[in-house]
DNA sequence: GCTTGTTAGTTACAAATGCAACAGTTAGCG
DNA sequence: CGCTAACTGTTGCATTTGTAACTAACAAGC
């Protein structure tokens, strides 16, 4: 292939990151001028409002952070008392952790920005294609 | 809305980030381990192998990469001798990019990298829905 | 020509990240 | 039981990043 012909902008990885980048910045407004929050700690956050009780582990496997980064977004998200953690009896080694009333609660604001935010972006396509150009990238992140 | 009826995994910008995380670490690998680059700089060989001299600020606008990023990126690609600067004699405050000879024996051996990376992304798709794919991504990207 | 405001690019500092090493716990197996 | 290996989560350190302040160069208006 000639490298000229190769188009930058039709470059997948890229141009992903341009979709999400750009699509992040207006919800990012959100978490992080209202609450201080960084992107890492809201997904520990949305995690645990959405799937409940989960361990740093389980949160780690289903989005594939860091453990780094997750025991990090936990402390925080505990001194702001959005969260507490309990040793697993069974296996001393795990936490078991959940969102406080009042973790729960900055929980359910944020995800009605995060709905409007969605209707907002999904809004100038046609709902077939909405619900394709979700499946592809479900594909494409091996979601499913 | 109830919260339960959000999805944390149909959420748009969550799901972008993820498709194009699992996205660029295959590709990642290619210029992280062959030639020891960072995405900055990939991206800013890339824009420059692609469409010839540019400025650091052009590089900017077409990327949306923060120029701090991009200062940086230049200069290491400069200290491998992958590009050389130019100062603009019109408007001596612009620096005019372009890749060396060996600066584009990278991008090349890149690009095809990134081409056979591509093929094999959009490989899963039917080629009309790949296509639909990438222009939903480009609106989403704000670039057309 | 001078002042003021704007632009291109760099740098300093603080914050976030990735990696490797670590402690503590459990599991497997002789 | 006693030993090693594996697993959960944290910490230290080096690297990368973002923000703001900075220099140098130009542009506009007087």
């Amino acid at each position: 292939m000639h490298p000229d012909d190769f188009d930058l902008t039709d470059f997948l990885p890229y141009l992903l990151n341009q979709a999400a980048e750009e699509c992040s910045l207006a919800f990012q407004k959100h978490y992080k001028d209202r609450y201080g929050m960084l992107r890492t700690e809201w997904r520990v956050l949305f995690h645990l409002g959405r799937f409940g009780t989960l361990t740093a582990q389980e949160i780690s496997a289903r989005s594939k952070m860091h453990k780094t980064k997750i025991s990090r977004a936990i402390t925080k998200l505990e001194h702001r008392r959005w969260l507490k953690r309990d040793t697993d009896a069974k296996d001393r080694r795990r936490e078991l952790l959940q969102l406080t009333p009042l973790g729960q609660k900055v929980y359910h604001d944020l995800v009605q920005v995060a709905h409007d935010h969605q209707l907002e972006l999904l809004g100038q396509f046609k709902m077939t294609d909405a619900k394709a150009l979700q499946d592809m990238l479900k594909r494409l992140a091996r979601l499913q």
